[in-house]
RNA sequence: GGGAGCUUAGCUCAGCUGGUAGAGCAUCUGCCUUACAAGCAGAGGGUCACAGGUUCGAGUCCUGUAGCUCCCACCA
């Protein structure tokens, strides 16, 4: 079965992945006896269609869910969305907007429905992108924060809570969003800084004996001051505590108060207090007894108490408010001021301070559960940790109230006699025969997501789910979420279990577009996976989020790394084309006509010949080498992977498949494959080592060729999927998928750590790269036949060697062919260039296919170059210091290269002057 | 006001416990060579932000400086 010339991953990526599903290899059952692996994937808020931030997120999963299931374990990769209660419900709002509706024209059970539709519109789109990824989700098991298992959770933890006291309702200065029009969370709110006026404002005394100035940056607030407050040390404004000033704009008068929350050093000394609009002038004025006052309405405007100045909104107030008193004289400084103004993280509109009945969590009974368990949590990268921790410490009363209408509905029950009870269902009827009322507010987002480890395990019952795969092992996301999020799961799995919600923390970083920007929908620089994935395929979108990043790190998205990406697919593609072909031409005498031609040893063996085990075949040099090198490749994959660090080992196996596999390993296998003359490991005319019969060498060839095509393939699987399974399907090694195939595991046997023949190949490499190099600084064509002659210590079997590379049709040196020389003692004649290596030396008589003189400019840069290396390590071997102190294997390394490298200047030296 | 991170080739970034600077893209030179032109071979290009220090040896560890980024924070 051969390949296309190109790879082509629209012809098989859907069609794979729907195998994948028909045979059920992503479902993860709860009574299997393997070891448990769990992934939780951060369920993705239904507001948008997905951004690459949000692929590169599945797609980190997805690599650890299906490198761990090919160990062996028993995975989970829970998958589900989030209706993300404030977000969506703008969404629609605005979609709405469009249309000329508001949401005030339909009635909450409509809304509701306009919000199901939304859901199920852009819940099935991110899905379908999901899919296309290749996510290996137990897709049973999609879950969604508000369908009615987790529903029922949700409330039956609010009732939990309520229930043992953490959960109370009061009026206290919260945030308040004008455009939302509900309170929000302390963390919701994001400080921003913003140039701004610190303005001087006189307050006059009520008696008339003269006044005091406050400095404020919020003038249009004065309506609401009940106090000016002074520090009770500071002598300047002694005499006035307990006086009385005038308000300005208004009639009232103030009293003047003292308090240390005052701090003497900044503005004026004096400081208005507005308990309803500030959270300290709040604790301020309730040490003082002042009372409240309101002056905003919920839109951010000024009510009634700002007279002439009511409707307007926070800044023409502002505006307003400083002219008037400018005209009155009562303003009497402005300076600049820089201030951090909080701001609605949805909507980005200036938050107000209001004082309004909420429903809060108190915190610091489950902070201080959460903190004694936070050590069984591993977090990647490690820094975070700390960060964590000083916020959990931290954490205050939680607002879980909203004032909107898509969430889950408080479940609290008033009843008309004035019981009010915490309920998951609406509760009997009541004993006064009232009716229930339903607390009209909704629960804040993070509530419910907070929850999501225990809900989709089947908390609150004990399930066999939780029992099997509790706690997650791990969870990945964003940094950007992990107070809002990360700390909240903790605190709930903390308090409702007495265990953490996943013992790995893996942060990942942000996305940024090619430039290093954030993606944003203003800047139109968001891009949509499905769109990669259409022209380029899964795997190259894949590739290109994971390759070179580092753990916690952000990352530029960028077309250039998709090509890339799509390149060494196509490269991987057609190196199994080549093994293909080329396993199946010795084993079934099948040869194409292209890349196995006739009258190849293909012929010669006849066909229908089994390949021989890898463990227990005649090796060549060149496979030697490949195997140790996979064998390391290994080593280091895994333990990359073990850390979560995927932008490394994907790197390393990048290199692995091009760099040796490709570029080295298969045009070695060529000579092998055809009959051609084979690098062996002793091919020392004297060794005792039976030299191999032509067939034996080609089938050995193909058997290591397709053994390490196969591990390559299984360890680039988590990363490439799709590619690797359509390879791997048509390789016929009897297993029905990669998916579920053994993961490649450190091969300790001899032949794949056999260092000496690395050397050896090292060094037959070395010798390639200069002869290509020669060739091409001279312009020295492939066609034209370099004669050569080597002599050196080891002549035998460097003449091998250089044979096997030169002497054959398909050499890797791409030349046409070689003449040994008769001997040592012609060596020096004519003009010759000079590679060699630590044995032997090879000299092509070049004279004649040269220019001298571009000959000797080459030489003699070459020879300053080796100069500046070798003066530099001949500068730390002439330090005694050096000597004395570093360790043996350290001089030992520097001496064997220095050795080198005089050997490849005295050869050059000789050739300049034989020129 | 606290805290974290970044600064390496023209661009985007790797570089693990200190041991002679790497990749992709871009540039230049040759190649349609029988897996692959989505390719092959070769080349050029970096006082690793700056200044000190520790060390035989520093991109890597320490201190300081500058610039950028992010997070946290109830001083008007």
């Amino acid at each position: 079965m051969d390949l296309n010339k190109q790879y082509n991953p629209k012809e098989f990526e859907t069609r794979v992945y729907n195998e994948w599903l028909n045979k059920k290899y992503f479902k993860a059952n709860e009574k299997s006896r393997k070891p448990a692996f769990s992934v939780l994937f951060p369920p993705p808020n239904i507001t948008d269609r997905l951004h690459v931030g949000h692929a590169l997120n599945a797609v980190i999963q997805d690599i650890l869910t299906r490198f761990k299931r090919m160990q062996g374990y028993e995975t989970l990769w829970q998958p589900g969305t989030d209706h993300a209660a404030i977000a969506s419900e703008a969404k629609v709002v605005s979609k709405l907007a469009k249309e000329g509706k508001k949401r005030e024209d339909f009635t909450r059970e409509e809304f509701e429905a306009e919000m199901q539709a939304w859901y199920n519109s852009y819940g099935n789109q991110i899905l379908n992108q999901c899919k296309g990824l290749g996510v290996s989700w137990d897709w049973d098991r999609i879950a969604f924060t508000r369908d009615e298992p987790r529903n029922k959770a949700v409330a039956e933890a609010f009732v939990r809570l309520y229930n043992e006291g953490l959960i109370y309702r009061g009026a206290r200065v919260t945030n308040w969003c004008p455009h939302c029009m509900t309170a929000i969370s302390d963390i919701e709110s994001e400080h921003e800084e913003q140039q701004t006026k610190l303005y001087h404002i006189k307050y006059p005394l009520a008696d008339g004996a003269g006044s005091l100035t406050v400095a404020t940056t919020r003038p249009e607030t004065l309506f609401g001051d009940l106090a000016v407050a002074v520090n009770p040390t500071d002598k300047r404004f002694k005499s006035f505590i307990g006086k009385q000033v005038l308000l300005p704009l208004t009639a009232r008068t103030i009293p003047v108060i003292a308090d240390d929350y005052v701090d003497v050093a900044f503005g004026t000394g004096a400081l208005k207090i507005t308990p309803s609009h500030d959270a300290n002038d709040y604790d301020v004025g309730a040490r003082h007894n002042l009372g409240l006052l309101n002056v905003f309405n919920k839109d951010g405007t000024l009510n009634e108490q700002a007279g002439k100045f009511a409707k307007m909104s926070g800044t023409k107030a502002r505006a307003a408010v400083v002219a008037e008193l400018k005209k009155q004289g009562l303003l009497l400084k402005e300076e600049d001021y820089t201030n951090s103004v909080g701001c609605c993280w949805r909507c980005h509109t200036t938050v107000e301070s209001l004082v309004t009945e909420q429903w809060f969590v108190e915190m610091r009974g489950i902070a201080k559960e959460a903190l004694k368990l936070l050590d069984n949590i591993n977090i990647y990268p490690a820094n975070q940790k700390p960060i964590l921790k000083r916020w959990i410490e931290n954490t205050r009363d939680w607002c879980i109230s909203r004032q909107i209408w898509s969430g889950h509905r408080i479940p609290v029950y008033t009843c008309s006699c004035g019981l009010t009870v915490a309920s998951v269902d609406k509760p009997k009827k009541c004993k006064c025969g009232g009716v229930w009322v339903q607390d009209p507010d909704v629960l804040d987002t993070w509530f419910s997501s907070g929850l999501w480890p225990l809900t989709t395990l089947g908390w609150p019952k004990e399930t066999k789910d939780l029992q099997k795969f509790a706690p997650f092992d791990v969870l990945g996301t964003a940094y950007d979420i992990i107070f809002y999020w990360c700390a909240r799961m903790i605190f709930y799995a903390s308090h409702f279990r007495k265990e953490v919600p996943f013992k790995n923390l893996l942060l990942h970083g942000l996305v940024r577009d090619a430039q290093g920007r954030k993606m944003s929908k203003n800047l139109g620089n968001g891009v949509d996976p499905e769109k990669v994935v259409e022209e380029y395929g899964a795997d190259a979108l894949r590739f290109a989020l994971v390759y070179g990043i580092s753990t916690g790190g952000d990352s530029c998205f960028s077309y250039d790394k998709v090509l890339q990406a799509r390149n060494f697919a196509n490269k991987l593609w057609n190196a199994a084309r080549f093994t293909i072909m080329n396993v199946n031409a010795v084993t079934k005498n099948s040869p194409s006509s292209k890349g196995c031609p006739k009258g190849g040893v293909a012929d010669a063996i006849g066909g229908a010949k089994a390949l021989p085990n890898i463990n227990n075949i005649n090796l060549t040099l060149p496979d030697k080498w490949i195997l140790t090198e996979l064998n390391n490749v290994v080593k280091r994959v895994i333990a990359l992977q073990d850390k979560f660090d995927f932008g490394l080992s994907l790197n390393d196996l990048y290199e692995f498949t091009w760099n040796k596999f490709c570029d080295y390993y298969i045009e070695f296998c060529k000579p092998n494959l055809m009959g051609g003359v084979s690098l062996r490991d002793a091919p020392d005319t004297t060794s005792n080592e039976a030299i191999p019969r032509a067939e034996d060498i080609a089938l050995n060839t193909a058997a290591v060729l397709k053994y390490v095509l196969t591990q390559i393939l299984k360890l680039l699987h988590p990363y490439m999927p799709f590619v690797t399974e359509e390879i791997f399907s048509k390789l016929e090694t009897g297993e029905d998928s990669i998916m579920i195939s053994g993961y490649p595991t450190e091969n300790k046997g001899g032949i794949f750590n056999a260092t000496g023949p690395s050397a050896k190949m090292e060094s037959v490499m070395d010798i390639v790269r200069q002869i290509r190099n020669i060739r091409a600084e001279l312009g020295i064509k492939n066609s034209v036949v370099i004669p050569y002659s080597i002599f050196g210590n080891k002549r035998n079997e460097a003449t091998s060697y250089i044979e096997a590379l030169t002497n054959i049709q398909y050499s890797p040196l791409r030349m046409g062919g070689g003449r040994k020389a008769d001997g040592a003692a012609k060596r020096r004649s004519g003009g010759v260039s000079v590679a060699t290596s630590s044995h032997y030396k090879l000299y092509l008589e070049t004279a004649g296919l040269i220019d001298t003189t571009q000959e000797a400019a080459r030489l003699k840069a070459e020879i300053a170059k080796l100069t500046a290396e070798i003066d530099k390590i001949n500068g730390s071997l002439n330090n005694a210091n050096f000597k004395a102190r570093a360790p043996e294997k350290v001089i030992k390394e520097y001496e064997a290269n220095i050795a080198v490298l005089i050997d490849k200047r005295t050869a050059a030296e000789e050739s300049l002057k034989k020129l």
